[in-house]
DNA sequence: TAGTGGTCTAGACCACTGG
DNA sequence: CAGTGGTCTAGACCACTAA
């Protein structure tokens, strides 16, 4: 009786990536369709839905309706996620710290820090401050056909992301960072009180819509041996769990 | 006919994320029955069940056999994933860089230049060079009970990680990053050619097993201007999904 | 032990894909 | 158009939790 305490879709699943594995199924190659599952290994369309649907979620098939379930890989890949509950949790420091809102203006792709999409882009110059410190210097660039959501910056205090977001519709899908040791530009170094040429943490991190279209981005540097940018890996599912 | 476009089980998800929300169910307390559910909504159990397992993985209720199904939060949180097939990944550049290990020894915890648990650990110095010039300065740290895995680090060309993983059984379950840019250790700016004093980037990694024990941990330094740590945050689901 | 969520069946119709 | 995966029903039994 104890070989019996894994639910059979479970166990369906195994039998399917240990074929998959042992080349039985090819990947990219269709597997069997659902109804040749079930005659197979004589269980319902219920049980091969989902011992289908673990496969998926481990990342070894797809599933397309209408079409079929192809295999995408011989083995489950272990993940491991770097999960935020919302784009703010990027900032840390945001409960001690104040960002003062320096210069808006209106610019052109080519005059950035950073490279954009061309066209004419809002930049806001800011500095965050700690304790009355500078902390960082920041550069934002705002795609400028949303120049509603600009002016109101500087007046509310919620993040940039989320006006866009209430004002435009627009759904953050991707974000991209690239962090670094870098030679601080002139700006920020001044804005920082470090002399010219002093290497800084900088951040850059650029925002793309549902069309995979670059609507925001931002540059931040920090002074060196004040700030860390932290993060947390976690294993999602590993390939023991089959 | 055209509202008619989503499926059952999401029009149910809304309304009971909806209900939700308006506090008819208040977060802590339980769901009603699935069984209630069915009755209330007229529809079938597999529908319920399906509309929970949407909000269940949008994180707003949670579900436990025997008990019940619980009001976990008022509102789905959206997330963002970093999303990597495997540790190794956490590591760029490695198709054209050669690590190159110095030497490898016993020491104390305290002689670590990362904090990490009391008792005797090994060191293993090492430098990652990129077309012939160093490109970082690596100090790792393994639990000395590991010795077997250590001894195996130059001679094979593996992670160490999955050295671990084969030998021990370990499961890396969390990793933590400190990324940031501070005055390099002497011996890593002595290495990287730098003169002392110098800032390049520091990456700090800890590796824990599924006890939350720390077994490993890597630091590693880049001259400034050489590297950047680049990563990329998708959209996992959002509240828009309801 | 009563009641919950977890698994499973058999069967039906729908929505989409491809020839 | 035939065949795929996607949704849905009604009903059954199992595994677990809490009183």
């Amino acid at each position: 009786m104890l070989p019996d305490r894994k639910p059979l879709y479970i166990v369906l699943a195994e039998k399917i990536a240990r074929a998959i594995e042992d080349g039985v199924y090819q990947v990219g190659e269709f597997l069997p369709t659902e109804v040749q599952l079930c005659d197979e290994y004589k269980v319902s369309r219920t049980t091969v839905r989902e011992a289908v649907r673990v496969l998926q979620e481990l990342g070894v098939v797809s599933r397309k309706q209408g079409s079929g379930t192809v295999v995408e890989a011989r083995k489950a890949r272990s993940k491991y996620v770097f999960e935020i509950d919302a784009i703010p949790d990027l900032w840390q420091y945001v409960e001690s710290t104040e960002l003062k809102v320096g210069t808006t203006r209106l610019i052109a792709h080519s005059e950035a820090l950073v490279p954009l999409p061309s066209g004419q882009w809002y930049l806001i110059e800011a500095i965050r401050y700690l304790d009355g410190e500078p902390l960082a210097w920041k550069h934002v660039y705002i795609d400028a056909r949303y120049d509603m959501a600009v002016q109101e910056v500087g007046t509310r205090r919620v993040p940039i992301y989320s006006l866009l977001e209430q004002r435009y519709g627009i759904k953050t899908e991707r974000i991209h960072q690239s962090i670094g040791a870098v030679t601080m530009p002139a700006p920020a170094a001044i804005a920082l009180g470090m002399v010219e040429g002093s290497i800084g943490l900088e951040i850059l991190r650029t925002y793309y819509d549902d069309n995979q279209k670059l609507f925001e981005a931002t540059l931040t540097i920090y002074p060196p041996n004040r700030f860390k940018y932290d993060n947390e890996l976690k294993l999602q599912y590993g390939s023991a769990a089959l």
